[in-house]
DNA sequence: CGACTATTTCAATGATTGTTGAAACATGGG
DNA sequence: CCCATGTTTCAACAATCATTGAAATAGTCG
């Protein structure tokens, strides 16, 4: 429109849809628990969360592309998960404050109990 | 198939499976916990396990006995409940000191969240 | 722009789920 | 034995799920 170039654009992917914390329910979340590829993309999330830099690129032993975008979706819409965007990469993270205020001590009991057990599948991230 | 009169006979009604604890997945755990009405029963004999006296016949209020009986087995087949049958009754329980073996501190916070929640039925069950 | 990479979306598939109502089964009591 | 009661099983159904592969989209870099 004005001549101006459009030089400095901020990086907006499409926003992918977050539920607000208070809308969670238990149900959706338990049913979001319920598959062992989503655990396993848990564990290893809870595994490499200090850093938040789990590119989701890097779950590709789990699933393939396209059937792991379908599982980051069920976890992120249970708000489990945060999906943020940066250039062309996707980073997954675990919405802990917020989730641990909307169920205390759920987070913590679920992610041990996927930890200790070998049928969830978990990957070693190369951060 | 001998002469005497078979009077003393254990009243023993059809038994129905429960799995061995440790042959229990999380993911089958969390997609049995991933339910309303589920989560509702597990509620309503959370606050009613000290009697051990839960009949399957109280959860009326919940659903129709026949789908009652659906979820009954979804609990019962995930390590969760165990059913007991006494003559014509059936009496429903959580299989605590199994489950909190296999999955430690897992099964409060389960209760805890549904607890909480006013998303999750739950009935007054008459002792 | 055009090629390239990362990720999501879409369409299609078979499997599983939650639900309903009718039928079957088990037990106890006349 | 027949009946009443409590519970499960069965058959049916629509809805959702997990999975696949191809196509679309978003951003980066030449």
């Amino acid at each position: 429109m004005s001549g101006a170039a459009d030089a400095i654009k901020p990086e907006v992917m499409k926003q992918l849809f977050h539920p607000e914390i208070e809308d969670v329910l238990p149900a959706d979340v338990f049913a979001a628990l319920g598959d062992p590829i989503r655990l396993g993309i848990l564990v290893t999330l809870a595994d490499c969360d200090e850093v938040d830099k789990a590119r989701c690129g890097a779950f590709t032993e789990l699933a393939s592309p396209s059937l792991l975008s379908y599982h980051f979706a069920k976890l992120r819409e249970a708000g489990i998960t945060r999906s943020r965007s940066e250039g062309t990469v996707r980073f997954l993270s675990i919405r802990r404050e917020e989730f641990n205020r909307r169920f205390p001590g759920l987070l913590d009991s679920v992610i041990e109990t996927a930890r200790r057990d070998p049928s969830v599948p978990r990957i070693k991230l190369d951060v």
